[in-house]
DNA sequence: CTAGAATCTCACGTGGACGTGAGGTGCAAG
DNA sequence: CTTGCACCTCACGTCCACGTGAGATTCTAG
């Protein structure tokens, strides 16, 4: 497949993809003319490549983890980030849902003074 | 308590409470030599910007909720975006739950195989 | 063979939340 | 009165995940 029905596919822009592979999260093969060629599960690992940046992640720790996403093989170095980030995202989960109470009383403040 | 106690205090850089009021999210009075006079309160201000900003709210949304959070009344446009941005905000956490299980089980199997 | 998509490689632009000097002023202490 | 720290105002720099042309090449349909 070529960069653009990739694109289409993982909901992406084009330029999100060749960044990718400036980052090398993504590296696909070329065409003889020199066009990129994405295999089929591409698309999942651009699924990866969102969730992760989502979650806070930088390209450099995408880079770092993506490769155990594929395999399910971890070093010792990933696990040790793999659990720093649950411990982040799991803090920022934290975070998020006191905020959304935080809001959540303002509505529903709001709420009873116009009912 | 000028601005450097109240960096202190908040756990915020100078900078970043000049750039607040330039964003007119806190507006400082001025002592007769010019140099911006906080009152007490102004450290939960600030916790409540930074609570925002880590919700993924922008300085615009910060300046447009931040009244109803001092003073507990909201306009019908301010409820709309509290709303909005509860929604966007329970989104963000179900997302990031599905990707802290993911890391889970990438930890758990690593484990598994540790052990 | 040719028109026109689609893709290619530079390479500069963007937006947001500040960081970082440069050069000048305010204020409490000795 | 002066030392010296905290504060002031510009104003350019930073980081990151792309956006956005410009100009050339490749691929596909007729």
């Amino acid at each position: 497949m070529r960069i653009g029905e990739i694109a289409r596919r993982s909901g992406v822009s084009v330029r999100a993809l060749r960044y990718y592979e400036e980052q090398g999260l993504l590296v696909p093969g070329r065409s003889p003319g020199g066009q990129r060629e994405y295999s089929q599960d591409a698309v999942q690992t651009v699924r990866a490549i969102q969730q992760l940046y989502a979650a806070g992640l930088s390209s450099r720790r995408v880079a770092e983890l993506l490769p155990c996403m594929d395999t399910g093989t971890t070093t010792d170095h990933q696990r040790a980030m793999l659990k720093a980030e649950r411990d982040r995202i799991r803090a920022q989960i934290k975070e998020l849902t006191a905020t959304l109470a935080r809001l959540d009383e303002l509505v529903d403040a709001a709420d009873r003074r116009g009912s």
